[in-house]
DNA sequence: ACAGTTGTAACTTAAATGGTTACAATAAAG
DNA sequence: CTTTATTGTAACCATTTAAGTTACAACTGT
């Protein structure tokens, strides 16, 4: 199984939030750049915050980042959203048969092992800034609203 | 959400394939070590005869390595049974609109930081070989014996 | 021919996901 | 204080994936 599109999701939304000149960011002009319901944007809008990453404002409306985009890394956002209880990318078969030797033993050795390769993904998450996104994403822009 | 546990399954396999001393290794053996049901088993042992990591014999029964335990990496497993149409860690959110320039661009700017993760997660799992899974477990059931 | 095993289809249950509607709580503005 | 727009959530739905189970035809060594 995937990675939820969330993560994907809520990249778009902070760099929104960081480029965009609209005064009130609400939920419902997110989802007009995401091309989704305003609720879907909620949900992760609520994530974001429980991580403090954005804040959000009740009432009148409007996100806005909490962190400079260069102190927000791809890790941050991946926690923020990436839901699971025990925080394992890998899903270990549930009860090995204690009796055979191999599956009595068998998490203990590989528990270990996709820890480690998890942490080198999360290392990896860890080395893009949302500022990098932001200027590429900017990069990007310039030269085709130069060509057009 | 997580990677399906048939990897955690199918390490246990082939781990189980080569320590074994059992001649004939069905998959109604193995499902008695993994404790799961036959079928289960089955189908994950069909995955890895179409990597060539196994072969499977009809009629009489069993299971067999194709490959030396020190040529087999956690990546071959992985690829094997974690199934995926496009081969992607991440899924990708759908259709952001192409009227915003945020929407329109930030697919072509996270792909590749996403691609760039995943390819460091594989080349983490490609340093594991089963032939270290399968000499860390003997050593620990070794110990194990020795203490009880 | 027999007995045991694989390969596979079909069904079930459970969980995660993304979308949708509805509405109370909230807060700024008049 | 009322109006107005927005957030936070609950509730529901449809889709997908997963893992388990039953059943049975196809296969193969004895």
């Amino acid at each position: 199984m995937k990675i939820s599109s969330r993560f994907s999701v809520a990249i778009h939304i902070l760099t929104l939030l960081k480029m965009t000149n609209v005064k009130v960011p609400t939920s419902a002009y997110i989802a007009g750049s995401v091309n989704t319901n305003p609720v879907v944007i909620r949900r992760i809008l609520g994530m974001l915050k429980e991580a403090n990453l954005v804040e959000v404002k009740r009432g009148n409306g409007g996100a806005y980042l909490l962190r400079s985009s260069d102190n927000i890394t791809l890790l941050d956002i991946y926690k923020a959203v990436v839901v699971d209880k025990d925080r394992d990318l890998f899903r270990k078969q549930a009860s090995p048969n204690n009796l055979c030797p191999v599956g009595a033993n068998i998490l203990s050795i590989v528990e270990p092992a996709l820890d480690a390769v998890q942490e080198a993904m999360e290392t990896e998450l860890k080395k893009v800034l949302l500022a990098d996104i932001v200027q590429q994403l900017s990069k990007k822009i310039a030269t085709t609203k130069k060509l057009s």
